[in-house]
DNA sequence: AGCACGATTAACT
DNA sequence: GTTAATCGTGCTC
């Protein structure tokens, strides 16, 4: 009988592409106003360093970026499209820009909550994008920058005792979305990991 | 100061 | 399959 945990900023602190794969599996967990809401992650990006034109951080220390440069167990939160929240987790040691985008969510609590949110719409489509899962969770700008790993948050990530995923998911990987105007090789490096039901 | 575009989504034909 | 919505960011002038 193994129990719940948060992930420790130790977890964060790793080469980017582990992180994104080592979170599939894990629990995404909201409090909002007390209550939980939380959903399994199925769907992860990593990017990483100035170098990855893929990634935010290819222009360098700016107001936006700068979160991606701190201390890893933070939430990097950017707005985008005019209208669309994403949430990333930030990686690695301080200093070095990279990030986990986390694309997609199996939702576990809060069932009413996030029905809301999502306009009732069919449950299938509530959290399966990077915008949708953030009007899901309630998470915005106002949660840009914010320590996942510190005592008391309201949004961080649970595994089990052992440090191993709440829900045990074949991984496969593919090129990153969404990327159809940036170069080779960043445009096919395959630093996005998908969990699969193995019970099928 | 102006501009092109974006780690997307929902609603169309 | 296509496209409008909608505005912050970073780049150019």
């Amino acid at each position: 009988m193994s129990s719940i945990r948060r992930l420790e900023r130790a977890f964060f602190n790793r080469l980017t592409p582990d992180v994104a794969h080592d979170l599939i599996g894990m629990r995404l967990v909201r409090l909002d106003n007390g209550r939980r809401i939380s959903g399994v992650i199925v769907e992860a990006e990593a990017y990483r360093g100035e170098e990855d034109l893929g990634c935010h951080a290819k222009a360098g220390l700016t107001q936006r970026t700068k979160i991606m440069y701190g201390e890893p167990g933070h939430a990097y939160v950017y707005f985008t499209y005019g209208m669309h929240w994403m949430l990333n987790f930030v990686t690695e040691e301080e200093g070095f820009p990279a990030a986990v985008l986390i694309r997609a969510l199996l939702v576990e609590e809060g069932v009413d909550l996030i029905a809301q949110r999502r306009n009732h719409q069919p449950s299938n489509l509530w959290t399966n994008g990077p915008a949708k899962l953030c009007q899901a969770l309630n998470i915005d700008g106002a949660l840009n920058g914010y320590d996942l790993c510190q005592p008391g948050a309201v949004l961080f990530v649970e595994s089990l005792d052992d440090g191993n995923p709440i829900q045990e998911l074949g991984v496969t990987n593919t090129p990153r979305v969404g990327l159809n105007n940036v170069p080779e090789p960043w445009r096919s490096i395959p630093w996005r990991f998908i969990g699969m039901s193995r019970s099928l």
